[in-house]
DNA sequence: ACGGTCATGTCGCAAAGTGACATCGGCACT
DNA sequence: AGTGCCGATGTCACTTTGCGACATGACCGT
């Protein structure tokens, strides 16, 4: 028998994958996955910790981008988050546009997913944090500073993968941080402020 | 039989908690959660979605405060949103510090449950933000307000669980809404900008 | 060739959910 | 009271998840 394959984790995810948008995510069954794959279903919670996991591979990823480039630098604690998520909309998003809007499109259609997303990003955050107070922070300001610029990725990111949007996600941030400062910033203002110049290189 | 359980939910929600606290949430089966409520496995999945629907029936209650106190005032978004969450620190958390204790270390000792608090939240968001909305804010505005005010609360909930805290929950939003305003409104420059080879497969 | 180790397959099982159907209790209406 | 309907509950059977235990085949160093 055909022990040992080759990939076995890529091929799982890719079957993974593909079948998730055929069928959708409820409908795909693990033994489905596997048989796609040409492996078996125990196999894949070898290398899987559950069905979800298929499709958060690229966070490790992520994550090693963010930690790195906020410890790389040493502008204030939102500045740093929010530069961080620029350098990974660079270096791992731009070009894919069409593969993370399907990506997406499959997280949306299962609460389970979302979910596990969510969790995602949490962890994420919870590292940032902690590459933050490594470079003397406090607790909170870590947070809240990792907190915000999440926040800020996550609305840009929305824009970003919107049907009719062209710009670059990077920019977006940029973008999207300076609206959160008028906000934040000005305790009194009733109204929305309106796109304002988007900030370039700063 | 006794068909006919009076108040049959809030007798599975007691029973799921106190089952949860003594063996732990994976360790308790929904089988033992409707014996221990003297009902059958069948008519919990009736009345939750899920097992772990059972720990979050109160987030109905945290939507409405919230709801009403951002739509019932004209103060800035972010302000208005906090205001909100100190309402329900005040009508909700108040004098019931230590349940909210056992609740919370229930969750945090399983990462399913924590995904499932984690959507809360976010479909939590999603209402504030629609009220916000409602008021002629825009989108990204009202989004930014809402997840400031969020993490604020966070924070601040954290503070007020430790082992150590005595302050009032709404006394600590305070605080650490203070606290946010003071890191996002100073705009220190400078780039994150490394020569750096963009990595594959996200 | 030998033994060890690692990846994979096979088998079986507890628990999560769910659909279909049965049953009981109360309720309205005669 | 009798009848009949309806909603809440129980029962059964089933699919899927996820995992433990064990078997087996492939590769590796000696």
């Amino acid at each position: 028998m055909a022990r040992w394959q080759p990939d076995a984790r890529g091929r799982l995810e890719a079957a993974a994958f593909e079948l998730f948008r055929e069928r959708g995510f409820e409908q795909t069954t693990v033994a489905d996955i596997a048989a796609r794959a040409s492996l078996d279903k125990r196999t894949f919670y070898r290398l899987f910790g559950d069905k979800r996991e298929a499709l958060f591979s690229g966070s490790g990823r992520v994550e090693e981008v963010l930690v790195r480039a906020v410890t790389e630098t040493d502008a204030g604690p939102f500045e740093a988050v929010v530069a961080a998520f620029r350098r990974v909309a660079e270096e791992l998003f731009a070009d894919r546009l069409e593969l993370v809007r399907a990506r997406q499109a499959i997280i949306e259609s299962s609460p389970e997913l979302q979910e596990r997303e969510l969790r995602k990003s949490g962890s994420l955050a919870a590292a940032v944090t902690a590459a933050l107070r490594a470079r003397g922070l406090d607790e909170t300001t870590a947070t809240l500073a990792t907190e915000s610029g999440a926040t800020v990725f996550r609305v840009a990111f929305a824009r970003w993968i919107a049907p009719d949007s062209d710009a670059p996600l990077s920019d977006l941030i940029a973008e999207v941080a300076a609206e959160l400062r008028a906000i934040t910033s000005a305790p009194n203002a009733l109204t929305s402020a309106g796109p304002d110049e988007p900030s370039r290189r700063w």
